[in-house]
DNA sequence: CATGATGGAGAGTTCCACTCTCCAGAGATG
DNA sequence: CATCTCTGGAGAGTGGAACTCTCCATCATG
C-alpha cells in the first residue's frame, strides 16, 4: 500500500504520516526505489496505536516514541519488555540531580518507596516511574493537609492490585510475545482513562445520592 | 503581602504570577492604589492549587480556569459545586456537532451511557465528561479487539465505586462548603494520579512474579 | 527625593505537534 | 513518448500553550 492509502485507512493527513516517519514513531516502509516505498498492515496498526496513546492516554510524541521503541526492541522480550513499556508510559521524565529536589518531596518519595517495598511487598524496579509519581502525589496531598501519610494510599493499592489480578487472569497470556506487550500497553492506557472517568462518575453519583437523602443548601 | 513575597512563598516567578492574574486564574489582590495591591493566604493557597492541578493532574490552564471558576462561583454550592468542579476536571472539551462523530464512536458512547445508567444505575448528569471519556475508551479498546463490550468495564466500575465510598466516608463532610469543594478537587486529581501509578506498579509486580514462577524466554 | 518595587499591558520566546512547500524521481495514462 | 499525479525526503512555516521580558507611570521607603 502507498502512503495515500495509508492516509485513507487511518484518517491521518499524508503530511502527518511523513512527520511521524521522520520522528521515528512509524517504521519506514519497504523501499522499492529511492523515492518509493510500500506499507503494510503493521503500519496501519502502528498509526492506530500512536493516535490511541496520544488521544486517549494524552501522551506526548516523545513519550510515544519511548513506548514504541520498547515494543519494537528485539533484544528485550517477555517480562522485561512489559516493564520497559510500562516505564515508558509513566508521566515522570525529569531526572533532577536529587540534591535539588525539595526536602519535603524527597521525604514523600522515601515514604512512598517504603510503602511499596515494605508494606505492599511489591517487586518493582527501583527506577519505576510509578514510585516517583506516588511520591509526588503524597507530597501534594501533604501540602494541603499535613496529617496525611502513606496509609491513605492503602485502599488505592488494594484496588490497583485487585484490578491487576483481574487483568492478568482474563486478558494476558502467561508468556508475553511482542504482540502481547502491545496489548498490555493499549489496555493499560485505555483502562487507566476508563477508570479515571468511572471514578469521577462514581463521585458525582455519590454526591447526588448524598444530597438527596440529606438535602443541604 | 506584596507580589514579591507571594513569589517567594510559592516559588513562582513574579512574571508568572502576573500572567496568572491576567489570565483569570488568580484573583486580584486588594487594591490600595492604582498600581498597588496586597495579597493574602488565599492567594498563596490558590497558587498552590494551580500548580498542583498543572503538575500532578496535567491539566491545561484553560481547564484549571474552569475548575477555579467552579470553586469560586458563589451562586453554586454544595452538590452542584462538586459536580461543576468534577466536570471541569474531565479531559473532554470538544463539543463536536454529533453528526460528525464517527459511527463506531457514537455506538461506543451509547453503550457506555447504557452501562452507566442501566447496569450501574448511577445518577450522573447527561453532560458529565466521564460519559464521553468512557465511550472513547470503549471505542479505542474495540478498535484493537472487536469482541470487547462494556462488560469489560465492570471490575473498574466496582473498584471506582468502592474507592468513592471509602473517600466519602473518611474524608468528606456531609454538607460541602467552599473549602470542601476545593478539597474534593485536590483529592480527586492527586489520587487519580496515585491510583494510576499504583496500577502500573501492580502490573509490573505481577509480571515479575509471574515470570519468576514460570520463567519464559 | 533618589531608589527600587508595583500593576498593567504588549511583545517576545520556547516548545510542541503538526502543516506547507519544494524537489527530483517514479508510476500511471493517453 | 509526453504529461500528470504521486512519492520520499527535507526544510521552513504555523498556531497554540505557557510562560518570560520589556516598558512605564506610579508608589513606597529610606
Amino acid at each position: 500500500m502507498r502512503i495515500a492509502e495509508l492516509s485513507e485507512r487511518t484518517g491521518l493527513p499524508v503530511a502527518t504520516i511523513k512527520f511521524y516517519l521522520r520522528d521515528g514513531l512509524l517504521m519506514p516502509g519497504a523501499a522499492t526505489a529511492p523515492n518509493q516505498a510500500t506499507y503494510g498492515e503493521e503500519h496501519v496498526e502502528r498509526l492506530r496505536l500512536i493516535r490511541m496513546l496520544a488521544e486517549v492516554g494524552g501522551l506526548s510524541l516523545g513519550r510515544i516514541r519511548d513506548v514504541v521503541r520498547a515494543i519494537d526492541d528485539p533484544a528485550v522480550r517477555g517480562q522485561a519488555a512489559v516493564r520497559a513499556a510500562l516505564h515508558a508510559l509513566g508521566p515522570v521524565r525529569d531526572g533532577l540531580p536529587a540534591e535539588v529536589v525539595a526536602p519535603d518531596e524527597r521525604r514523600a518519595r522515601d515514604e512512598a518507596d517504603r510503602f511499596v517495598d515494605d508494606e505492599l511487598g511489591w517487586q518493582v524496579s527501583s527506577s519505576a516511574p510509578g514510585r516517583r509519581a506516588l511520591g509526588a502525589a503524597l507530597a501534594a496531598l501533604r501540602r494541603s493537609d499535613p496529617d496525611v501519610d502513606a496509609s491513605i494510599l492503602r485502599p488505592y493499592a488494594r484496588a490497583a492490585d485487585w484490578l491487576a489480578s483481574e487483568e492478568t487472569e482474563s486478558f494476558e497470556a502467561r508468556v508475553p510475545t511482542d504482540d502481547v506487550v502491545q496489548r498490555v500497553v493499549v489496555r493499560t492506557v485505555v483502562l487507566d482513562a476508563a477508570l479515571t472517568a468511572l471514578r469521577h462518575l462514581a463521585r458525582e453519583h455519590r454526591a447526588a445520592v448524598a444530597s438527596r437523602t440529606a438535602p443541604a443548601g
